[in-house]
DNA sequence: AGCGATGCCGGGAACGTTCCCGGTGTGCAA
DNA sequence: TTGCACACCGGGAACGTTCCCGGCATCGCT
């Protein structure tokens, strides 16, 4: 428990000056080779260790990136698994806080972490979130992945959900489904209104008529979407196939599907969204939209290191991955 | 972009000295009323934020936690969330690692993150790791939760796992299972032994013969648990229900059991761990033995925080929470 | 011999805080 | 008047680094 070994120890152990101890230990010139070794040898005796907090404090940056995300489900977790792999490489360490899809827990927690001075942010926002004052007020490097600010004017990373709306919507079509709903998220977040954006134009494409109240917009719930769907089938003109915004979505709208005592794939159709595990797993299993979260992950932090490396002005930058869909049974009413 | 505020520009702003203004924003003593407005006021002018990094620098603790957890699955994402919100309430900020399972990772993450001199760690141990010398090496304060470190006296918080095992195979029986098969994890953890020893406990209880080739040691792995299965179920002396140490092994061997074209819970019972979602979702859905992991978490960063504050010995600590069966159509043989 | 180049090193400021200690001024009692 | 308590403030070191600058040898060349 004695206290690590700072640059003096050895300097004065070996009465030299600090400045030569620090030269000698960053391998720089200016030093001669006997010095050096004696130095090198020292501290790795002393089990020396630099102390990041005063280097930081002189040279004004942290190495610290600071990753805000509106929770840790399957998708996120992927994603923020790409981040730090990049991170990691690039010599930075990644600090994750969940701002639990609340406006509030996001604020303080951009707070606190510029408090942590941290070299910047990489961020999803919370689905509460309608208005980016306090991303500003960071005056730091940022980047945005998967849920976009779109009053920022910053880099970003994200899924095509326009295609990943077309794509599910398109299979639905082809499958032969006339009547097609889509659970569609909350109205301010734009990953769900590319989505619908997605779903609208395909169903323009094969001039099928949009019917405005086979657009839901419910919070990423299953409950809501459970009873969302129940409402959907009790209509007199009940739809055929609904496609959804999130996978979590989908399951409500499968358990009101079965609960109506309808079958699956034959009455009704269901495409879901980011090829979550459970979507195999079930019965019967969920045809799903899969997103590369990895990748967007990993996307988004070499933006990041890009930006903070590049005197070049990135904030037009947008970087965008394709989705795949993933056709399982709840969709395949042909083979 | 123009710098940020020190307490150096207040003072030259104000003519008066950086200790005085240092007292004033501190609500110290030793200020007058005026200076201590004036300074307040043009503090809040120029948006001055003190710099946590000096801070810590002169305090030698940084008010940060490092968190290191083999991975961000339900269950780990969730005491995440409980070590966030009392270390968030308790001033402190969490740097969260995942080791993804491997020792090398783990390790390294323990060195990066003492490097950014956290006040401590609070851990969860990999599935790989055997040996705990990166641990000690780091001599810092730490706690352990879940997957504790045997050889490390440290205090640590953790599920009861023998009686989790206890009560799943208890309920196994009661539901008249007579050849209870387990699907144990890996042979280092301690989690997974004491779930084992919890099952050999009932079957004892209840004189049930133990069967050596009923006890299966396995990986956290879906794969493995099906292939697992697989072989139980193609033994002269097929088991009748299984018992697995984790809700991601239940999947595989439900996939399993299906696959053998066997009716679950007549001809084979189920019962998982960790209550992850999925297992309501699946059809049949899946017994499971519930862990209260945000209050896991909770009880962490508590004991944690505890620690640093208080000169007491508390390595022989040790919180054990109590699990909780959740019975449903996989195991339920008599209504 | 003189001179510059080069190799090696030390001194000290700086990063932004806090904290200890000592100093000044005022008011009040002896 | 002297003394003392008290309120208020400033100076400077310290935390552990880096970095700029200047100094002293030594060497080789003219």
């Amino acid at each position: 428990m004695n206290k690590p070994a700072t640059i003096k120890d050895i300097a004065k152990a070996l009465q030299i000056s600090t400045s030569t101890v620090s030269r000698a230990l960053r391998n720089a010139s200016d030093v001669s080779i006997e010095t050096r070794n004696a130095v090198q040898a020292l501290s790795e005796q002393l089990n020396y260790r630099p102390n990041k907090l005063a280097l930081s404090l002189q040279q004004k940056q942290t190495h610290t990136i600071g990753v805000i995300v509106p929770n840790l489900d399957y998708v996120m977790s992927n994603m923020v698994k790409g981040i730090d792999e990049v991170a990691l490489e690039a010599g930075y360490t990644v600090m994750v806080c969940q701002s639990n899809e609340s406006f509030g827990r996001e604020t303080i927690n951009a707070k606190r972490l510029a408090d942590s001075l941290v070299d910047g942010f990489i961020i999803s926002v919370s689905s509460e979130t309608k208005v980016y004052d306090h991303f500003k007020k960071l005056n730091a490097p940022m980047v945005f992945f998967d849920r976009l600010a779109k009053g920022i004017h910053a880099p970003g990373v994200r899924l095509d959900n326009f295609e990943g709306g077309f794509i599910a919507t398109e299979h639905l079509i082809e499958q032969g489904y006339k009547n097609i709903a889509i659970l569609a998220g909350p109205q301010n977040l734009s990953i769900s209104n590319h989505r619908l954006d997605g779903y609208l134009a395909a169903l323009k494409k094969y001039k099928r008529k949009v019917e405005e109240d086979n657009i839901i917009y419910c919070d990423f719930n299953q409950h809501y979407a459970f009873l969302a769907t129940e409402e959907l089938l009790s209509k007199k003109k009940r739809p055929d196939a609904i496609f959804t915004i999130s996978d979590r979505l989908a399951i409500g709208a499968m358990l009101a599907v079965k609960e109506k005592g309808l079958s699956m794939p034959d009455d009704i159709g269901l495409v879901g969204f980011n090829n979550d595990p459970v979507t195999s797993l079930v019965a019967p299993s969920i045809s799903s939209v899969d997103q590369p979260a990895f990748d967007i992950g990993k996307a988004a932090a070499k933006l990041f290191i890009e930006q903070l490396h590049n005197d070049g002005d990135m904030r037009d930058v947008e970087v965008v991955l394709k989705p795949k869909l993933i056709v399982r049974e709840s969709s395949l009413r042909r083979s």
